[in-house]
DNA sequence: GATGAATGAGCCTTCATTCAT
DNA sequence: AATGAATGAAGGCTCATTCAT
């Protein structure tokens, strides 16, 4: 046996094995629960598709549900990331809110994991939010925190109007984006324009920049 | 047995008993797949909520995918049914795209069903809407078309920008205004406003139709 | 197709039908339980034995537990049958309560379920009597009320003592006869002396009924 | 690492710690074993219950199987303990039946694990006594030589009748014990009166007795 | 048009057990 | 001696669907 063999089966070659096999699985159950729905999702393809036994799932995530809500807060944690990680210091509030909205569609159209497991949880009303609560404590105040500083600053800079609500400008930005990203299979085909294509899409932003841009000038 | 009943069990009388159950088991279907999804949804429970034999729903429609498509293909006459209804004609193309959007949010909010379906049905990837297309064939033309005649009606009243894509227009708008519904229940969670509530909806409306009339406005 | 096979699709034949299939599962289900006890019995094996689909097991008798309810419901009903139909009306009270017992040993020998049943359910500390509590009502008042009876015709006809506690009679009783039955298999084993023969349970009979004379006797 | 503390883990300190588990193991096992019979026991809830690991139940005992039987083996072991701890030398054969029953009573009482065992081996007609035998060999011979042993003794000093068969006398009092206390939860039920109150078990008790003495009388 | 009976496939979950260190 | 990771088999139950009147 060589040495990077033993390396990786002793000391903390096991516990990350271990870690590994969750990892897999939470990817699995993402794209299966994204592709889904919570109701739709099986478990057994989850198992297939992370190469494991599927009495692991249960032996790490106890059942579908925890499975479900793991899924759902590494989607949030992955979101709320990948907007702190947007460096808005320089720019103007103005600037900020375009900049964010655009960071927020990249990550979507790139990952859209995160607003498909939101559909289905809403479709069923909520109910894992509701009934997992203190499992999601604290992961999801950083959105409105940040467009709450944003605006603030921008009564300073007086970049975008004053009367902006962070609440309403969220939703509205969030409704254009998402909406266009899980309705695109509908919508593609009400509208009979292809919205999946590159160049669609390249308009579609375009458009909702244009729309938040000329509503938040002041 | 009297000649008049065996008149309502065999004549038109027939019909409309089969008309009604019809009826009752698509009120019934529509509420339920709003309601949990397509794969959450239970013929069962859809049996029971109409008051009639399961078997009698295979009987009118097939199976659970045809219902679905029924159920779909209702929601969306519906909804064609009151923008026609709306009338536009005196109004100026800024206006009518107001008005419009405005009554589209009163029809949601008093009958989410057709966004809960098409929430489902995105979910599927539009699964029923691609296996099924024929069946949908010039029920959602209208939608465009409306849109597109109030944008012509606007480049010569003067009333909107010129450069308004009709296709964006309508995702915009209705991005704005479904996201607000379909996803109230995580967005109440996540941003701590009851979306659901009254005073809350009015802002929101409010919000949105300011948002496409800063705009849409030349 | 002949009449009689005509005969016996339409009219009353589909619904004796049912009952037939429900008989069927009932028996399958006494025997399985009361060879395995409720956790060790298996509802496959139960839908194998009763030559039926498993799910209709479940259309019947809805889940598990309730099958178990029914079926020992049923065996008490069978008991409680066999002890009324004993004739005591011409016998002293000393020799009702002998041909009582051994009525009660001849049904328990003959068709033992119910004890079997009773000692899985006392596995789980009467947990379905206790659940299911109406399932139950006025099924066992009569176990009782025979012994009183007899008891009280015991104070006239002066053949017992007077002071046998009805209770106390029955626990005895049963308590020789059922655990001579249930615990025949380790007894059996352990005293060295087979009493699954014919002749062992004669003399075990005798004793019985011997001890309990010499007890009751004034 | 000291020489003291790798005393402890080398040195006689192992095995006593290995004994202790095993016995943490034995005794969680018995608990289990009898609250839920042989099926419906845990192997997960008896290592929990015993705080050591699932996999060391099966290093100690090899499957769950060998661990009922060295519970059913414990069990019978302290049984016939107590019951050779009873001094019957200076008793007559009247007494010392009275007094073996009493003593009986009063440890099932107090520890009815093993008739919880063995109801739950009995109702898979006595598997484990069967393949298992030769583990139980030698156990079991006490019960019926302590009873033969005191019948002799009765033939010498006329306490009791001549013609009592050891082995009746065994099952019909252990029979009435025994069936008292497995049966207390559905008996309770059925009789309406509670078999585990302090002072309905001492009338049982005195009426075991007492059907004993005038049964054995000479 | 309407109904009760019946079915097969599959789903989530559990359990005793073994592997590897 | 002790432990965490992993497994295969099966178990109770559900679901959409069809059969047979």
């Amino acid at each position: 046996m060589t040495e990077v063999l033993r390396e990786k089966r002793k000391g903390s070659g096991m516990i990350k094995n271990a870690e590994l096999t969750k990892k897999k699985i939470m990817s699995a159950a993402k794209k299966e629960f994204a592709a889904h729905g919570f109701d739709g999702a099986r478990v057994d393809v989850i198992a297939q598709r992370a190469h494991v036994n599927k009495q692991l799932i249960y032996y790490y995530f106890k059942n579908k549900d925890y499975l479900f809500v793991e899924s759902l807060k590494e989607c949030f944690a992955t979101l709320r990331k990948v907007e702190n990680a947007v460096n808005l210091e320089e720019n103007s509030a103005f600037d900020a809110i375009l900049k964010l909205a655009r960071a927020t569609w990249d990550y979507y159209i790139k990952d859209p994991e995160l607003i498909y497991l939101l559909a289905s949880e809403n479709l069923m009303h909520a109910r894992h939010l509701k009934e997992y609560k203190q499992e999601f404590l604290n992961i999801n105040a950083s959105w409105l925190e940040n467009t709450q500083r944003i605006i603030e600053k921008g009564k300073i800079d007086k970049s975008i109007r004053a009367d902006i609500d962070p609440i309403e400008l969220n939703i509205s930005v969030a409704g254009m984006i998402i909406f266009s990203i899980t309705n695109q299979y509908t919508l593609s085909y009400t509208l009979g324009r292809d919205l999946t294509s590159k160049e669609v899409r390249k308009m579609r932003i375009q458009s909702i920049l244009d729309t938040i841009a000329t509503w938040i000038k002041p």
